[in-house]
DNA sequence: AAGATCCGCAACCGCTCCGAC
DNA sequence: GGTCGGAGCGGTTGCGGATCT
């Protein structure tokens, strides 16, 4: 409830123009995806009017980023992202958005849910704040290791069917037109995997890597998305169903929570009291 | 079976930055 | 230099589905 001038408004400024707030309806989307998809995107408040939305540009353009753009991936967050979005978020902290840009088509809202509800979680579940230095070490020594030596065996033991088809009900809104932008399945069998490399530094027990600044940003610009997540996959086009029985990529349940156990999380309390 | 609670995520909000005028 | 509008960012909210009691 507003007030102005002493008189009491029930409307919001939206609300008087007009303009619709809440969840996108489908019409909308394919209206924004038609006119972007002829005109362009940016400009986005006239964007909204030329294109008959009753949206504010803000609106729009994230709906537009965060959902309707044919490069947006879906799905569970693969262990080779949480490892990139653990260490890029100890190298920048909440830089959502340039996190976001080294995982190709997660977006900096959809990295900023996960940290929120999974990394928060077991911060909480730690009684440490997610910001503290104890947090940030238990991550460095024992979550990221953890998670290295899932990708590791996972990498070591798995091959995936790349005859796999996207079925229809796992997306909730189809890219329209990014059929051309599939990986080649092709490249699965012929490129060195920079995540062994990864590993191999991480679990090095000579030079103790772990304790160092290691530069997985730079190193990261070599991955081949087809090769290290499912993302190769994604463009693709595969089979949720069969990544699902693949536990390296979905796991037996939630990713990230798999990653603790007990004895981990009584390990860490011993040390957090220490 | 039904209500309560939890959880994940889409969407919104407020703020800052930046370029055009 | 000041103002304005567009764009982008990080924080927050609220809905809906899942799970628990």
């Amino acid at each position: 409830m507003e007030i102005e001038d002493g008189v009491v408004c029930n409307q919001s400024e939206e609300e008087i123009l007009g303009l619709r707030r809440g969840p996108w309806t489908v019409e909308e989307d394919v209206t924004l995806m038609n006119y972007i998809a002829k005109h362009g995107e940016g400009r986005w408040n006239s964007l909204a009017r030329s294109a008959g939305l009753r949206r504010t540009g803000k609106s729009c353009r994230l709906r537009w980023l965060n959902y309707l753009r044919p490069d947006v991936r879906r799905g569970n967050i693969t262990l080779e992202e949480q490892l990139l979005i653990l260490e890029l978020h100890s190298r920048w902290g909440n830089r959502w958005s340039k996190i976001a840009q080294h995982l190709p088509g997660r977006t900096d809202n959809e990295i900023k849910n996960y940290w929120r509800t999974r990394v928060q979680k077991h911060a909480k579940q730690l009684k440490c704040d997610v910001n503290s230095k104890q947090f940030k070490d238990t991550m460095r020594h024992l979550w990221i290791p953890r998670l290295v030596e899932r990708i590791q065996a996972a990498t070591t033991t798995t091959a995936i069917p790349n005859n796999m088809n996207m079925s229809s009900d796992q997306v909730l809104v189809p890219p329209p037109e990014n059929s051309s932008t599939a990986a080649s399945s092709d490249s699965f069998g012929t490129q060195i995997s920079p995540i062994s490399s990864m590993t191999d530094y991480y679990n090095d027990p000579v030079n103790n890597h772990c304790n160092q600044d290691y530069d997985l940003v730079n190193q990261i610009h070599y991955v081949p998305d087809s090769l290290t997540s499912p993302y190769g996959y994604f463009h693709g086009g595969l089979d949720f169903q069969a990544m699902e029985q693949t536990p390296q990529w979905f796991g037996s349940g939630n990713t990230s929570d798999n990653l603790w156990n007990v004895e981990d999380i009584w390990f860490l309390q011993q040390q957090l009291n220490m």
